[in-house]
Formats: C-alpha cells, sequence, structure tokens
DNA sequence: TCTTATCTACGATTTTTTTCGTACAAAAAT
DNA sequence: ATTTTTGTACGAAAAAAATCGTAGATAAGA
C-alpha cells in the first residue's frame, strides 16, 4: 500500500479523486458518468470496468474507502485533497520550475486572469506572510 | 512529430529539458551526467544509452535539435522553456484544482517560503494586472 | 600499433499505466 | 417467469513510458 501521507497517484486516479472530493461518498457508475461528461466529445467512452478497475486499484493503495453494505458499493476519499494538492504541488515545481514557487506564481498570474476579489485575497495572504516574518 | 506549438514532455523528457535550458547546448554524456548528480542516492543510475535514446526521441518529436558535426553530437532544446511550463501549468490546474488557478497561486504560496523581494515582486505584479483592468 | 574508452544507432525488453472482456450474481423490468 | 439491466471480480491485453544490450565505428591512450 502507497504511504497515504505521499500520496501521488496517477493522472487518472485523480481524476477520479477530483469527483469523490467535489461529490462526496460515489458508486463506481456515477464517477464514470461524471468522467465521461466532461471528456471532450472527440474522445472515445471510458468503459464503466475500466473505471471499476480504477477505483479498485486505488482501494488497494490506500487511496479510497468503500461501503460494500449494499450491492452497489459507494466509494470514498481516504487521502485529502489539501494534503495531495501540496505533494503534487511539490513535484511539480521541481520538475517544471527547478524548485522555485515563485516562478511558478508569477507564471500562473500572468497567464491566468483573475478577479479582483481573488486578487485581493492574494494580497492579504501575502501581507500576513510578511508580517510574520 | 508532435505540434511544437503545444509541446507536452513527459516527465523524464523534461528533466532533460531542464538541463539544456539551464547549460544550453550539450552532449549526451554531460546531460547524463547531470541527470544522475541530482538523482537520489538511493536510486539506480540512469544508463548512458538510455538518456542517448531519450534524447533521440525528443529529437524525433521535435523537441530538440542536433549539432552532428562532430562525433559527439549537441543537443539543444527547441521548445521554449516558458511555453513548455505555461502548457504544463494549464492542465496541471485543470487535473489538480479542477481548473482554478488562483487555488494553485494560494496553495504554493502557503507552503513555500518566499523572501520578501519575492513577495514583493509579486504584489508588484499583482498592482499591474489590477491597473490594466 | 594495439588496446581501451567513447559514440551513435537501433532493436528489444521491462515497467507502469490504462483499458477492456468475460463470467457470474442479483435486481428490475416485462 | 424470463429477459434485460446493473453490479462485482479478476485476469489479461493494449498502450505508453522508461530502460538497456549489443554491434560497429572512431578517437585516444599506452
Amino acid at each position: 500500500m502507497t504511504d497515504p501521507k505521499f500520496p501521488k497517484p496517477t493522472e487518472s486516479e485523480l481524476d477520479i479523486l477530483q469527483i469523490l472530493w467535489q461529490d462526496g461518498p460515489s458508486s463506481v457508475r456515477s464517477v464514470n458518468d461524471k468522467l465521461n461528461d466532461k471528456r471532450e466529445a472527440n474522445k472515445k467512452e471510458i468503459g464503466y470496468t475500466t473505471t471499476l478497475k480504477f477505483m479498485q486499484l486505488m482501494l488497494e493503495k490506500g487511496f479510497l474507502d468503500r461501503d460494500t453494505s449494499s450491492r452497489t458499493h459507494i466509494y470514498s476519499a481516504v487521502i485529502n485533497e489539501a494534503a495531495t494538492q501540496k505533494q503534487l504541488v511539490s513535484k511539480f515545481i521541481d520538475r517544471t520550475f527547478r524548485g522555485s514557487a515563485m516562478k511558478l506564481v508569477m507564471q500562473t498570474l500572468g497567464n491566468h486572469k483573475a478577479s479582483s476579489e481573488e486578487l485581493d485575497e492574494i494580497k492579504k495572504l501575502i501581507e500576513k506572510m510578511e508580517k510574520d516574518k
């Protein structure tokens, strides 16, 4: 089992986690449907058993838990969203920005629109950080 | 050949690109050495021919170019660092933050130390963004 | 001049990730 | 009561990514 302290889901696994984080405990059918909803129309659909298999694997890895009390099993995410994001961000920064977190921040701010409210929020966070230096 | 407008190198390919971006045109030997330098001691070394093969593949994909005028070929990155980062960041935001760039920014600021100078720089960028709203 | 080290080319293998087919049981629909 | 739908389990195949081995040429060193 993968150490749940350092969850490194693959990309497909992450797609599934996103749905579980957003919707809470769900059946395989429901996850599979949503997976296919957000698929670009051109791409082929993901088969039901494919999703099933993924979720079973994720169960083994300790990413998910499930309730088998009724015929339709209900899966839920064990690993935490923020913790997983943190892991992935760190890895991403290393690989893509040679370890410079601030380069990532600058890049992102530069290339993605943000509302005034969001910008305010970020400014607030920065000021707070500057205080407890 | 992969469309160079949307470079999506794999993780290993990215490791190689990092070195070429940092050092400029390099031989396979040099890249391979640096790859192994920054490897954690526990992991097995990457073989020379493995790196060679990667770089040959990247050449075919149009990620790299090379100078074969002397026996030791010299490879250089064709795809641009910033453009590649932009691609990868977008994909990463979709997968990991369900499309919310600002969540990524907040997460990163929260979990990675930044110098006062860096924070200043970010503040400046934000103010500039607020102006040309 | 031998011998050893260094290169490239390239097929092939290994490992990881993704995808599916089939069997079989339980529900639901007709 | 049967047919159809929906579900799980699980082996296995397909696809993608990473790794290496070997052959043959050239350069460098002894």
